[in-house]
RNA sequence: GGCCCCAUCGUCUAGUCAGGUCCAGGACACAGGAUUUUCAUUCCUGCAACGCGGGUUCAAAUCCCGCUGGGGUCACCA
C-alpha cells in the first residue's frame, strides 16, 4: 500500500487569510506532518479575474508568519505542477471530455433564465428542484445545429437519480445522500471554465490527495464530488469534515461579511478597540481594514505565531483531558483526526489572549526585544538605524515590563520612555500630585535624586526610604506621585525601575514640570 | 421549505465508540482572597453543564426512539 498521507489546503485568492480557514489549514498541515506525509498549498483561482498576486500575498504571508510550510504548491511548485487552477485548464478539459464520452456528462443548452424559471416553479409547487433534462431529448441533428449556430451550452454531470451516494467521513461517520434529490451539477461553464466541485475533484485525484480535510460547510458538496470521482474512475480519498469556526459566543459561522456586527460583540470588542488604538500609531489606519477575522490582524498588532497557533489548535481539537499549552511540535506529535470534535466551536478571543500571554512569557529576551524594537520603529518612537545602545535600553524596558507585555504593541503604552508628554488626567493628577505637601516633597526629592549614585533602582529606593523617614512622609504617597509625575501613568513597571531607566536628568525635569503644574 | 450535520459549565473541551471508578474532570472568563505600597505575574477559593421526553438495563452523560433547539447547504461562487 503506497499510503503516504497527502493533504492540501486550497484557498481562493481573496486578499486576506480567514482565521477559520487558517484553522482548517492547520489541521491539514498537522495531519500531514504527524504522518510524515506532504502538505500541498493549491490555489483555487478558477473564478473571476479578482485574483492574483495582490490577493494571494496575504494568504501566503499568513502561512509563512505562522511557520506552516508547504511541500508542494504555490511558488514552490512540485511534481503535480502547476498548482494554480487557472493554469490547469487542459486537465479539466480532458476530464470533461472523458466524462462526456463515457456518457457521464452531457451538453445542456438550456439557459440560466430557463433554469431559474424551473427552479421557481419547483419552489412554488413545493417540490424539490431537479433540473429538467431537456437537452437529453434533443436529436443528434438538433444538437449539431445548435453547435453550428454557436448556441451556448454548459456541461452537466448526469446524476444517477436512482442511486444513493455515501461516504464514510473520518469525523462524522457514514453520511448518505439520495441522488434522486440532486440536480445535475454544471461542471463546465459556457466559456469552458470548470466549476469548483469539478476542478477540485480533478485536482485532488491528480495530486494524489489522500485526506480531504475541510470545513463542514463542504459536506453537502461531497455528494457531487463523490459522484464525479466515481464517474472519472477514481477511488475516493478519505474525507474529514471539521466543524467550522463560529463567531465568539455564537454558533454561526465566523464571516468576514459580518464585521460591523462583530464590533459590538462583547468579546471581539476589546480586539477592535485595541486595533483602533494601535493601528493608527503604526501607520496602518483605515485602508488596511484589519480586523480579528483576518490572520494579519494578529501579526500586525503583535501576537506571536505560537499564541495564535495554540489557540487555533484548541478550537475543535484537544490533545487530552487537560493539556492546554501546546507548541506546534507538540501538536504535530499528538494530532489525530479522531480527536476532532463534531460540533462547531467559537473563536474565544479571551482564551486566545491567554495563550498569547503564555507564549510571550516563554519568549527569550532577545526576540522579545527585537519585537519591541520593531513596533517602536514602526510607531516612529525610534528612528532607524537602531543603535546597540538604544536596543539595550529597549531590552531593559522589556525586562522591567516582564509579564505586563502581552502583545508587542503593548510596548507603545511605554512611549513615556521615549518621549515626554505630561498626561493630563486631571482627576488622578489632583489625587496623587496636587495634594497637600506633595509638590514640595517632590521638589525636595528631585534635589536628592541629583545626588543618587549609582543611579539604579536599588539606590533610588534607598534614597526615597531615607527621605521619607527623614520628613515623615508615607512612602506610598511618594511612589504614586513620582510615577505619575515622571511617566504620566498610574500603573506599569516598578517605579524605581522607571526612574532608573529614565535617568536623573529626565527625572528631575519631569518632576519639576509636574511641580510647576501643581502649584 | 428540501437535504445534511450537530447538541456536556457563559466559552473551549474531557468523558460517549468498548454503560458502572462522573451527584461529571481540566482550561478561559467571571467573583472573592493571599502575595506585589501600582499594575502585571503567581497561588488559593468560589461560581457554573450532561436540552426535553420516552425506552433498554441492576446501572445511562454514555445505547435506541421521538421531540425540541442550533447550524450548514441548496449558483453557470469557492
Amino acid at each position: 500500500m503506497s499510503s503516504t498521507v497527502r493533504t492540501r489546503f486550497a484557498p481562493s485568492p481573496t486578499g486576506y487569510m480567514h482565521i477559520g480557514g487558517m484553522r482548517t489549514a492547520l489541521f491539514n498541515w498537522l495531519w500531514a506532518r504527524h504522518m510524515g506525509g506532504q502538505f500541498i498549498l493549491r490555489i483555487d483561482d478558477t473564478d473571476q479575474a479578482r485574483n492574483q498576486e495582490a490577493a494571494l500575498g496575504p494568504i501566503l504571508n499568513a502561512f509563512r508568519w505562522l511557520g506552516l510550510d508547504w511541500d508542494e504548491g504555490a511558488e514552490v511548485g512540485g511534481p503535480y505542477a502547476p498548482y494554480y487552477q487557472s493554469q490547469r485548464n487542459s486537465l479539466y478539459q480532458a476530464a470533461a471530455k472523458q466524462l462526456e464520452a463515457a456518457g457521464f456528462a452531457y451538453k445542456d443548452f438550456s439557459t440560466k433564465d430557463e433554469n431559474d424559471a424551473d427552479r421557481k416553479a419547483a419552489e412554488a409547487a413545493k417540490v424539490p428542484y431537479l433540473n429538467i433534462r431537456r437537452s437529453l431529448d434533443l436529436t443528434e441533428a438538433q444538437k449539431e445545429q445548435y453547435l453550428a449556430e454557436g448556441k451556448p451550452w454548459t456541461l452537466r454531470l448526469l446524476v444517477p437519480r436512482t442511486e444513493k451516494i455515501a461516504i464514510d467521513d473520518l469525523i462524522r461517520g457514514h453520511v448518505e445522500w439520495d441522488c434522486g434529490l440532486m440536480p445535475d451539477p454544471v461542471i463546465l461553464r459556457p466559456d469552458g471554465s470548470p466549476l469548483y466541485n469539478f476542478a477540485t475533484v480533478v485536482d485532488d485525484a491528480q495530486m494524489q490527495i489522500s485526506h480531504v480535510i475541510r470545513a463542514e460547510e463542504h459536506l453537502t458538496n461531497t455528494a457531487v464530488q463523490a459522484l464525479i470521482y466515481k464517474a472519472l474512475g477514481y477511488s475516493l480519498p478519505l474525507f474529514a469534515h471539521v466543524p467550522y469556526v463560529a463567531a465568539p459566543g455564537s454558533k454561526e459561522k465566523l464571516s468576514k461579511r459580518k464585521i460591523e456586527q462583530y464590533r459590538k460583540n462583547p468579546q471581539f470588542k476589546r480586539m477592535f478597540e485595541r486595533g483602533d488604538e494601535v493601528f493608527p500609531r503604526l501607520g496602518l489606519a483605515g485602508a488596511q481594514g484589519l480586523d480579528p477575522v483576518m490572520v494579519e490582524y494578529y501579526e500586525r498588532i503583535g501576537y506571536l505565531p505560537e499564541g495564535v497557533l495554540n489557540a487555533l489548535g484548541r478550537i475543535g481539537w484537544s490533545l487530552d483531558e487537560k493539556t492546554e499549552n501546546m507548541s506546534l511540535a507538540t501538536m504535530v506529535e499528538h494530532f489525530t483526526l479522531d480527536r476532532v470534535v463534531k460540533a462547531p466551536a467559537s473563536l474565544d478571543p479571551d482564551k486566545l489572549f491567554n495563550f498569547q500571554g503564555h507564549w510571550m512569557k516563554e519568549l527569550a529576551i532577545g526576540p522579545k526585544t527585537d519585537g519591541c524594537v520593531r513596533f517602536l520603529v514602526q510607531a516612529k518612537l525610534l528612528a532607524e538605524p537602531v543603535s546597540d545602545e538604544t536596543r539595550a535600553y529597549v531590552q531593559r524596558i522589556a525586562e522591567a515590563l516582564g509579564d505586563r507585555l502581552k502583545i508587542f504593541s503593548d510596548i507603545l503604552d511605554c512611549d513615556y520612555f521615549f518621549t515626554y508628554v505630561l498626561r493630563t488626567d486631571e482627576k488622578m493628577f489632583d489625587k496623587r500630585v496636587k495634594k497637600e505637601g506633595v509638590p514640595a516633597h517632590l521638589a525636595a526629592f528631585a534635589e536628592v535624586l541629583k545626588t543618587v549614585a549609582p543611579f539604579d533602582a536599588a539606590s533610588i529606593e534607598a534614597a526615597l526610604a531615607a527621605y521619607c523617614t527623614q520628613v515623615g512622609e508615607q512612602t506610598g504617597t511618594m511612589i504614586h506621585a513620582l510615577r505619575l509625575a515622571t511617566t504620566g501613568q498610574q500603573a506599569g513597571p516598578g517605579v524605581y525601575d522607571c526612574l532608573a531607566m529614565l535617568g536623573p536628568d529626565k527625572c528631575v525635569a519631569r518632576i519639576s514640570a509636574a511641580v510647576a503644574k501643581a502649584t
